[in-house]
DNA sequence: ATAAAAAATGTAAGCGTTTACATTTATGCT
DNA sequence: AGCATAAATGTAAACGCTTACATTTTTTAT
């Protein structure tokens, strides 16, 4: 009677390689070369090994391999949260990129807490994950400290900065979001509301922002304290607070919006209380998503390549991950759409 | 001079439990233990590890875990695609829940197709996953085959079918989509459109598309062939679509769309040729995103707890992985939500 | 045909844990 | 105090692979 028979469940034993290597009469190490890479053995043998795969449905273990060989051809990922379709979007595209490629991914979310996000990186690193790709440039001091004593290859998105000194790929967010209130000065716009995401613990909402403002003061328009507010990423709660930027007593003639989602409750606000976009006042929002050149009227935002985005970070960590060279710091093009959210104010 | 230094690179190897051992000057049975449950070890020692680990700064090897006890703490789940808010959504809770539960979550999708599901299944398996989550009960054949030879927990989510055999965590999309349409036909309507999603292997479009169709046809209503049309899962097909439907000489009083997406379109497309929803037609989505409650008009549709299913599925998976007993079907409900996108007709 | 070089294969030592089982130490009873 | 029992710890064998190194086989060149 086999000792290793399992009697506590009718499943046979999954067969392992010294089973395959046994029924094409040849050592687990032939096997295991065979696997990896069949040119490494002889035809003759090759044949063989392929019918004992077949015939005893046999998979390889991960976690044996893994510790085996020190890599787990695993990569993690952690998002503020995947509730968001632009992040959505960019994971998709990172996440087939690195599947063609052999590896699969790991998943978690910190719903935007720079502590949930450490501790979410060690365990991802507990998972022996060979690579990584954040969410933006704000990350625990000790996440960082922790990636490169480990020497752990990862890649910051959805904001470039080629002097943070950590491999990034994505666009710059300040310097979008100036080109975007620099075009609504030029159509003749000087008094603006700001609906901004909240920007504690995110950079790219902060970079939004200084972009706006600091354009502003560079064209010496001012904006009041209470025509900027932060925003959780809502329809709802955007809405309530353009409802309060309409009810001012000196209301903006145009409002932007940290992105796409804010620009939707804030249009659909006005849509609610008959308030015309963009006569009486101009709509702009951020990431260019499906709905945007739909809506009534079509949004006026700045597109931003999330797939392209998703893409440009597997290639990152898959280049690094086979010590080829790549650039530490790609950065992406964003563009202004212009639409019917925007006119010159009116007279 | 050590031995084990690597000399290609300058990180230190990480520490091992017998590292941890030594420093503590226990055997590595009892550091195993402490980590798993540190009431089996002595409070003296107890304390010596704590600091050993804490001053090597020791992180389990993942892989050498699951190796040796033959578990991974580890889930995984093909999604369809993540580009699609309701998914992120349900994933979001599922994935949030296990977190909480020490399972890290392995996430790969299949681009709607049963072939490339099982493919991905396949990898989730090799990565040794603990459980599985599916959405939908259509699935491979030879998916099925495997998960239940390898004893595999898994669930189904986004539909109920306490017959399927398989266990399940949803809502009877055919009873969902039949109530729908019967309180279109209880106000009044009688010429319907349909705008389905793509039934091929996607047991949820097919379901709420019977629904409709048996219901009418309990209610002896005809509904012409031109008038039923599958779309993919955009803004810009659906208005499409809606567009044929509103040219043809018999209009529908009504347009049934299989998700929130497609109404969207519906909408938006009368909206841009100026017909009035709902005077001339009425529009009902499928899922309730967050945004349809703002739309304009607000959107008549099935409110889906995607969040619950979530939540759901991941209890499901956990109480299997603890040996507990727990329902094999879940069913959850989904609600009419009628809002000012749907009217009787005009006469 | 033969030697040298190259290719293919086998052997066996890890990889870093967990966990039966054996052994030692502590606790409770009388 | 002395014994039985329980609790804590240690020992060492897996877990299923990869891979350096040794050995054998094949190919190539002369």
């Amino acid at each position: 009677m086999p000792k290793r028979k399992r009697l506590h469940n009718n499943h046979a034993p999954a067969p392992t390689l010294h089973d395959v290597a046994e029924l094409a009469e040849v050592s687990t190490a032939t096997v295991s070369r065979y696997l990896s890479n069949a040119d490494l053995v002889r035809e003759e043998r090759r044949n063989r090994i392929r019918a004992a795969v077949e015939k005893l449905g046999y998979i390889p273990h991960g976690a044996a391999q893994a510790l085996a060989s020190q890599r787990s051809r695993t990569i993690g990922v952690i998002v503020p949260t995947l509730d968001n379709a632009i992040f959505a979007k960019g994971i998709q595209a990172f996440q087939e990129h690195l599947q063609n490629a052999g590896y699969t991914l790991f998943i978690a979310s910190s719903d935007y807490s720079p502590d949930e996000e450490r501790t979410q990186a060690e365990r991802l690193i507990l998972r022996g994950v060979d690579g990584m790709m954040l969410i933006g440039q704000d990350h625990h001091p000790r996440l960082y400290e922790r990636l490169l004593a480990s020497n752990l290859p990862f890649v910051n998105t959805w904001s470039f900065d080629a002097d943070s000194g950590h491999p990034c790929v994505g666009f710059d967010n300040f310097d979008a979001a100036s080109r975007q209130i620099k075009y609504l000065i030029d159509i003749g716009h000087r008094k603006f509301g700001i609906i901004s995401g909240i920007t504690r613990d995110n950079d790219r909402a902060r970079d939004r922002l200084s972009g706006i403002l600091e354009t502003l003061s560079d064209h010496n328009i001012d904006i009041a304290r209470d025509m900027i507010h932060e925003c959780e990423y809502s329809v709802s709660a955007s809405r309530q607070i353009m409802k309060r930027l309409m009810a001012a007593k000196d209301r903006p003639t145009a409002v932007v919006c940290g992105n796409d989602v804010l620009a939707y409750g804030a249009m659909l606000e006005c849509q609610a209380t008959g308030i015309n976009v963009p006569k009486t006042v101009s709509v702009t929002g951020f990431d260019d998503l499906p709905l945007s050149k739909h809506i009534q009227p079509p949004l006026t935002t700045m597109q931003v390549p999330s797939e392209e985005m998703g893409r440009a970070a597997a290639d990152y960590l898959l280049a690094r991950l086979n010590d080829e060279t790549v650039p530490e710091h790609t950065e992406l093009e964003v563009n202004l759409v212009v639409r019917g959210s925007t006119a010159p104010p009116k007279k």
